[in-house]
DNA sequence: TTCAAGCATTTTGCATTCAAAATTCGAGAT
DNA sequence: ATCTCGAATTTTGAATGCAAAATGCTTGAA
C-alpha cells in the first residue's frame, strides 16, 4: 500500500450509521480513520507522519489532520516533535511492560466490576464462550482460541458496565495492537495450557461473584501475557530478528 | 517499509528526550491554560465553551484554541456538538459513580505496584506523611488532613513508577476534581475514623508488600470515599442547594 | 399578551495563506 | 574523494478567510 498512489478517495461519504458524534464531524472522521492507519501499522514506528501526503490521501486539508494528530499525540499512539512534526512513538521494552500492567490493572477492575454486575444471561455466555475456547484449546486451534480469547476479554469488560473503562481500556487496547506481541502458543504449550487455567479460574471467581479473586487473577494472567510474549521476542531478537515493519 | 518511502528514523538522532513537549508549543500551552481554565470552574458545567472570547482573553487565534478543545473532548472534560460548539460536561450520578470506580481501579493498581517497587526511603517518606495526616486528624484539622491525604495517594501512585498510570490517573483526577465532591468530614466524623483506619490498612499491606490487599484496600476507600460525597450531597440538595454558575 | 416568521448577525467548520523553522541540495574548500 | 557552509525548498505552526449552519432580533399577526 502506497500514499503516493494518491488516489483522493471521494472525501465525505455519507455514512450516517453512526450513533458516535464523531463521525459526524470531519475531523472525528479524519481522527478514526488516521487512528487505524496507524494502528494497522502503515507507518512504521519511529517515522514521521506526513502531514501533505495523508491530507491528499484524505482529501481533506491540513487543519482537521492537524487537530487528529493533537488528539493522537495524547492519546500515546504519536509524539509531536516542536517544528519538527509527528513522530509514530516507538514503544521500547519499558513502556511494553507499563502498559501490560496498566492492561492488568483495568481488566482486574473490569473483573471485579463484572462480579458486582453481571446478569445470569451475560455470564452463562461467558460460560459457553469458555466452553468455546476450551474446544479450540483442546483441537489446538489458536486462531479459535484467540478469537474466542479475546471475545471473552471484552465480555468482562462489557460485563463491566462503566463507560470510562470502556473507553480507557480501548484506547490501551489499541496502543498495545500496534505492537505485535503475537505470543505465539503453538511452541509454548506450558503457557497455553496455563492461560487455559487461568480462564477457569476466572470463570471460578465470576461464578463465585468473588470480585476481589477475580481481579487477582486478571492481573497475574495479563502479567503472565506479557511474561510469554517478551520470552518469545527475547527468542527473536537471538535469532537477529528485527521488528517488523509491514508495508 | 513505510508507506512513504522515508527510511526508518535517521538514525543520527537518537535522541531519547520527551518530557514535557507541551509547554513549547503554543498549542500546549493552550491546552494546559484551558484545562485549568475549565477544571477550576470558570465555566459552568453545560455552558458554551466561547470560542471567540477565550482566543481573545489567551491572545491567540482559533486554530490553536480548537485543537485544544478537540483533546479536552477526547480527555472527557467537555463535548463536542456539530456545529454547535462546544459545552462543558456535565456529570451526572451515574458516570461520577462510575469515575470513582475508576480512580478506585487505579488506585488499586498503583497500590499493587508500589508494594512491588517502592524503596526502603519512599516507604519511609510515606509512613512519616501518615504519621503528620494522623496528627491533623488528632487536631481535627481538616485542611492539613485534606493535605496529607492527598499527598499520601500521589506518593503511592508515584510509588507505582508507571507512566502511563500517572498520565491516566491525572486525567481522570482532573475529571473529577471539577465537581466538588469535597466530603466535608467534618460533619462525618465516623466516615472520617474509617477513612483513617483504611489508611492504616493501607499502611500495614504496604509494610509487608502484600499487594492483592492493598489493591482491595485502595479500591474500597475510594468506593468509601465516593459514598460518604454522594451522602453529603444528596443532603446538599435536600436543602435545595443549587449549583454554583460562575461566570 | 404570546407566538411565529423572516431577516441580520454571530458562530462554526474547514480551507487557505503566511512567516518561521527545518531539511535538502550543491558549490567551493580541503 | 569528503566536508562545510549557505541558499533554495519543503514543512510546520498559527492566523486569516469564507461558506454554511445556528442564533438572535424584529416585526407582525392571532
Amino acid at each position: 500500500m502506497s500514499v503516493t498512489g494518491l488516489e483522493p478517495l471521494p472525501a465525505r461519504d455519507e455514512r450516517r450509521d453512526q450513533p458516535e458524534p464523531l463521525m459526524q464531524s470531519l475531523h472525528g472522521e479524519v481522527l478514526e480513520r488516521l487512528r487505524d492507519f496507524i494502528v494497522e501499522g502503515n507507518l512504521s514506528p519511529g517515522a514521521r507522519v506526513p502531514e501533505r501526503l495523508l491530507c491528499e490521501r484524505f482529501g481533506i486539508s491540513r487543519t482537521p489532520l492537524r487537530e487528529a494528530l493533537k488528539v493522537l499525540a495524547f492519546e500515546g499512539l504519536i509524539d509531536l516533535l516542536p517544528n519538527r512534526g509527528a513522530r509514530v512513538r516507538r514503544i521500547g521494552e519499558r513502556e511494553l511492560t507499563e502498559l501490560f500492567d496498566v492492561m492488568g490493572g483495568l481488566e482486574a477492575l473490569a473483573g471485579r466490576l463484572a462480579c458486582e454486575k453481571i446478569s445470569e444471561e451475560a455470564f452463562a455466555a461467558l460460560e459457553r464462550l469458555h466452553h468455546e475456547m476450551y474446544g479450540h484449546y483442546l483441537r489446538r486451534d489458536l486462531h479459535g482460541y484467540f478469537a474466542c480469547n479475546q471475545a471473552i476479554h471484552d465480555a468482562i469488560v462489557a460485563a463491566a458496565d462503566n463507560e470510562p473503562l470502556r473507553t480507557t481500556y480501548a484506547n490501551f487496547a489499541g496502543r498495545l495492537r500496534r505492537t505485535r506481541y503475537a505470543a505465539n502458543l503453538d511452541d509454548d504449550r506450558d503457557r497455553w495450557s496455563e492461560a487455559m487455567r487461568e480462564h477457569e479460574e476466572m470463570l471460578d471467581a465470576l461464578r463465585r461473584r468473588a470480585g476481589s479473586e477475580m481481579s487477582d487473577i486478571l492481573f497475574r494472567h495479563l502479567r503472565n501475557k506479557h511474561r510469554a510474549a517478551a520470552k518469545r521476542e527475547g527468542q527473536a531478537d537471538e535469532n537477529g530478528v528485527e521488528e517488523a515493519v509491514t508495508a
